[in-house]
DNA sequence: AGGTAACCGAGACGGTACGTCACGTCTTCAC
DNA sequence: GTGAAGACGTGACGTACCGTCTCGGTTACCT
């Protein structure tokens, strides 16, 4: 949190990286990027190889290498590349309401042809980047909902006097995600809303109270 | 409730309509079944090849792609035949206190060392055949976890003519699945009494009473 | 002098029933020898690549590799293959005479184009494995070559009881090889006759004999 | 009379035709020699590229590429500044002691660890201008080993109004140079002062004499 | 007891992808 | 405006594993 320290440099001490934001790295890098995400259109995850992207891209296989490591390093850029959209959770006017769209919207997310986000769940197992990536990426998207928890406990929603957000948010979605991503069920149409009832409903009990 | 982990039994009768259950074929999938536990808790997943299955096996290269055709496949039979084992869930003379000690099982079996459960279901979401055989597994669990609910109901513990069990111990046991397979957080030791008690208390509200 | 041992390329008794002759082994064996001798022709020992004689004999990459691990394998199996050939040293009727000729084919050797003697000598610099097979290929020559010495002995030209023929025929040949293979120097019509004309004057004078 | 060892010694003054003499670019020059020589010593040949003489002196692959063009260019460089050093041939006394002694350096080189001189030889079969060097390097000391043949024709060891020094010379050395380099047999103690015997042998019956 | 279909061992092969190395060029940023 | 630092295209390397093929040899079941 405090401000960089200046460097008290040594002899010789190599100056600081200097960065080639424009140019040839970056549009390499957005060709990548792009053949990445039509690869997996295209190809589902298990087509989605160091040499099918370089080759779709145009990059060079090498190059590919050198910049990204392997397939996992890949996905991890284009993912944290992706958590800077504007996602915000819903806004229903009621927990039950936002918990029912958000899992809706993972509900969504899982079952859309191509299935590119069952492709990045695959990927997680396989490449440690990867998974690190996802990982990063929900705890964006978890941290972005809190405010659904907030405005219920100032709806009077919530009892106590806080409530711990990322466990009734977890509890609320984790039903969605593992019907359709672990035991791969077919989906429930009626899954978002009973899972939101759920939650809600021991949120309103105080089984996410924090205590103190 | 979480994939089993490699049993170094001998080989019982496979009640399959197999042409010729006796002798060789029957010594050569035990064999392979052995290699197959043991290389995942060697190797982990990504380190279970046919290649490395049929080495460690001492059996032949072709006779295991004959027989299994792909890893997948290996895993598929490995999992089927680890149904057979005598699981029972949990009786503590609580719904609460049954669906804390599944989840427990549970989140052991996930965080584990070697990670089999993991193996398994990163598995699952490269090979079709494992994927289907985990999802039969599962299936298999929860089916068994049956009594549970049925045990509640007869104590009194659920509202209503009928309750949804299936649904209810995916509600209970979800949360911890997601935690640790999908979100990769580190264990928490309450979480599994914290979904539990959540889907307990969500019940007894009627949150899974089938209407009729 | 032992007689030439039969040629072990080409396809030996196929007790193959109803098969085309030879087996695949053998015809991938010589599809490569083939493409080994092309591509040095073609392209010289720099372009002596395991990829391009995969690509021009039509095998495929890695089983070159598996086969002849690489460049130098290559090329140590051809030179051995070539060894069985049905070479004999001239036979001019004097020592001097025999010693010309075999510097005569030494120089044409070393000065032919396509250059693959010395495209052979360049690969023994990279490869330990066609070090070795040049040098048995070379030991098998110079073997070949004792008549040439016997002969001499028993025209009464050269003094004293036994002759050692490998040093008498490395010096005779050594200037020629020094002088075309390492001092790169223009082909002199002379050396070989040069050369000879020293190693036997050196021979009648006793400097090879075999002491006892 | 063999390739040059690596001296380690600092930048002596280069005796440039047209360039620079002091400054940077004899700096960059010298740095980069150094490393060449050291490379050679301690990866052997194959180990000397050019990212890793320009790593190890400190010079940057860019002005390497543009100064030298490539390995072959290295090694000329530094062999052609190799041939300013002080060496004489031996004087012994006699023309056979003279070639033997020769001879012994010439093997010496040849059988040093780490094998300088076989790496040289291995270059020039891979670099013309590397090959050219070699050339160049060793036109010079045979030039300089003229004295051992004038002395001896001094001292009447030789018949004839004149000799071919350069024949005679490289008939000397050639059978060390070919059982050394060529051959690769195991060193032979014999072989220089048996080889230098031979050729003074003949010289003195007037092999190499020159007609007019 | 013997036949025979099924199964297994053995080995090579074509094929895709991997990840690395070095070469030599080309582009861009900083001076 | 130039030139050094570094990213890139290019080609080859050697490896792992996949899945297939053919051949020949066993084995277990059935008649």
């Amino acid at each position: 949190m405090e401000p960089p320290a200046p460097s008290t440099d040594m002899p010789q001490d190599p100056p600081a990286p200097r960065r080639r934001p424009g140019g040839r790295t970056a549009r390499v890098r957005a060709l990548v990027h792009g053949a990445v995400r039509e690869q997996l259109v295209a190809e589902g995850y298990d087509g989605l190889t160091v040499d099918a992207v370089a080759a779709r891209s145009g990059v060079h296989r090498t190059t590919v290498y050198r910049r990204w490591r392997d397939v996992g390093g890949l996905l991890a850029d284009v993912l944290d590349s992706a958590a800077d959209d504007g996602w915000a959770p819903p806004d229903t006017g009621s927990l039950e309401g936002d918990l029912t769209a958000l899992n809706e919207e993972v509900a969504a997310g899982l079952t859309e042809d191509p299935p590119i986000a069952m492709a990045l769940i695959a990927a997680s197992f396989r490449s440690p980047e990867a998974a690190e990536a996802l990982r990063r990426f929900w705890d964006d998207r978890y941290r972005r909902c809190a405010p659904v928890v907030e405005r219920a406990a100032a709806r009077g929603e919530l009892p106590g006097a806080a409530t711990d957000d990322r466990a009734l948010l977890v509890a609320a979605t984790a039903p969605v995600y593992h019907r359709l991503a672990l035991l791969r069920a077919p989906a429930d149409p009626a899954l978002p809303a009973t899972a939101a009832r759920t939650a809600a409903l021991a949120a309103g009990a105080g089984a996410f109270a924090v205590p103190g």
